[in-house]
DNA sequence: TTATCATATTAGAATAATTCCTGTCAAACC
DNA sequence: GGTTTGACAGGAATTATTCTAATATGATAA
């Protein structure tokens, strides 16, 4: 159970086990306030400060991704594969959509910066956001 | 001077023309607190709420978009016609790259959303940054 | 112009998300 | 066994944003 994350090289205490087997496959793009219930379940002494180190960690060792996508706050997606995202503007649902749509930026335009990624995102209204309303 | 922002058809108070002709032209993607440090010089009562008040009037009019490029803090555009952003990882300066990348989603990853726009960001580091390391 | 009224302003309190701090504990290392 | 290192919980601190209630002011019409 726990093999699968040896690789991560940092210590697997059973709170970031916690943490790690709710984000794993997980596609709801959970926030760290998420997290957090989803392990107190298991651990109702866990503090946020651990939701947020723990995620710090991973972060670093480039493990999860933070997305920027909803204003209120961050939310942290496990597929850190390259993909872009559509976006409810009513209720925040994300939904990844991996696809890779050849985008570049000419000389003109990439104004000396040293290029790393590129993300889309695309907004709209989701099913159910149409329906209730 | 203030012809310009009649047609915006909100109350134009003192306070207001500052905020609007800081952000006129303005292509830094200023926060709530530039604004509010800005206008602070010739409005020393100048509070946040009248920033942020002000700022969701010009918001609902469509004459400011809010920016969700930084995790920290909004950034607010007066440029509302389609562009596209490239951003600093180290000091989140933020470009605009007016482009037209016609990217198009189809009917199997459109998940039912009334898609109502997509934006486009490309992340590196900027020229100054690289200098000073 | 002036009176009226709806709207804007202000300071400060409240809230929400996140980060920081401190004492404690446990695993890993000698 | 003793020491170092890193993780934990809980709470305080910080930052961005929103709310509140009292007061002030721009826009409009008389």
């Amino acid at each position: 159970m726990m093999e699968k994350y040896r690789e991560l090289h940092i210590k697997l205490t059973p709170q970031r086990l916690a943490i790690l087997s709710f984000l794993d496959g997980n596609k709801s793009h959970p926030s760290a306030e998420d997290i957090y219930k989803a392990v107190l379940k298991q651990f109702p002494t866990m503090s946020f400060a651990t939701v947020y180190n723990t995620l710090e960690a991973l972060k670093n060792r480039g493990n999860v991704q933070e997305l920027k996508i909803d204003s209120h706050k961050k939310r942290y997606d496990p597929d850190i594969s390259r993909h872009h995202h559509l976006i409810c503007l009513k209720c925040s649902k994300i939904i990844d959509i991996h696809k890779d749509f050849k985008i570049a930026l000419s000389e003109d335009l990439i104004h000396g910066f040293d290029l790393m990624g590129n993300s889309v995102e695309f907004y709209g209204i989701c099913q159910k956001c149409k329906k209730h309303h």
